[in-house]
DNA sequence: CCTCCTTGGTTGACGTTGTCAACCTAGTCG
DNA sequence: CGACTAGGTTGACAACGTCAACCAAGGAGG
């Protein structure tokens, strides 16, 4: 058991507590037993450790995916996206902020994550559960979505209460039955 | 020329400048040219000042709205978003960021936006651009995409390059391409 | 005119934090 | 056996948010 990953783990605990300020060196230190210089041993600056945790989470997020209909297997994905969104809106908020540094490990978590989502979108296109069309810019389309509507929510603008009442899970929804509509309408091959 | 709106002003700088940690009340009172401790004659701390800067903001998105055939409206009004989001993005970080407490001016600004947006968003279906349906939903619909995709943008977790290349604009001329076709079927169900 | 209170400002201090420098120690390898 | 390195320690420092105490201008009201 290391201890650089007992120092990770410590933050994301941390981070989970108290949101991002409340993660500080020397309270990470004290929680694994070692001093409050000694994260300095493992990364160069605290926004290093942090970008640690960003990758981790981000590449925890792309692994474990079911089995399934194409199109269900997407729509669970980003399903699951929004509700890691919605448990852990310290980590999620910490993932996507600015990194203009130091993004080495965490570009390549979100490469991949992108990589794996536009495979989803594939499968679901050829099961014509999606409209033809580029499935990079399908699956950003989605992923978009899904992002803003959780980012929204957590943010507390989007309406959640009374008759307009808009759960980001609900405009999932809405947003892939219109694909599935659009994809119903017509048969048209390939739309450079 | 009140003092505290001079204050504002010189931390929405110092925000663009450097980001949030660039903010400090010593450099914002230096700006101005009062000392480090006058912030406190008129915010209750340095979370009510970035409040302060981010209700600001935020009531600035919602003014300017130009005229024309309300689908183009809507759509102007989403393009303008996605600009501020690009340009500012510090400030766009700032006022979606975590507001646990302390939202009150913030919260109305909010709720004035959304209105706004709920109300173009009725035109436009009214004009035929959009599917019937709940206009507070479907808003909520294109504002999470335009803002998921602003965010994903600037945090660059979108494909920026290559063939795969998805500008927010492109993904809200995407979404809004089929939202027309949807609102089309209804009338006439061949549509390309 | 004098008094009192509010408004907006000042200086000084304190604890916390990120970071740097110097030192120490156990193990590895030539 | 000696040198090097990985990992850890203590101590210091400047910067920051915040609190407390003090202070000047200026009206309100007797």
């Amino acid at each position: 058991m290391g201890t650089r990953e007992a120092l990770i783990d410590a933050a994301t605990r941390l981070l989970d507590e108290g949101g991002v300020d409340a993660v500080t060196l020397r309270e990470v230190g004290a929680r694994v037993g070692v001093s409050h210089n000694a994260p300095y041993k493992h990364f160069a600056n605290k926004q290093s450790l942090l970008a640690a945790v960003a990758a981790r989470e981000l590449a925890s997020l792309t692994t474990a995916r079911p089995a399934g209909p194409p199109g269900e297997v997407l729509r669970a994905a980003m399903r699951g996206y929004i509700a890691w969104a919605r448990s852990h809106p310290n980590r999620f908020k910490l993932v996507f902020g600015t990194w203009t540094a130091d993004a080495e490990g965490l570009g390549a978590a979100a490469h991949a994550a992108q990589t794996a989502l536009v495979g989803l979108v594939s499968s679901a296109q050829q099961a014509g559960a999606l409209p033809a069309g580029d499935p990079v810019r399908l699956a950003s389309l989605i992923r978009s979505l899904a992002h803003g509507a959780a980012d929204l929510a957590a943010a507390g603008h989007l309406a959640a209460e009374g008759k307009g009442r808009a759960d980001p899970e609900d405009l999932l929804d809405d947003l892939l039955g219109y694909l599935r509509r659009a994809s119903d309408t017509v048969t048209d091959p390939r739309t450079a």
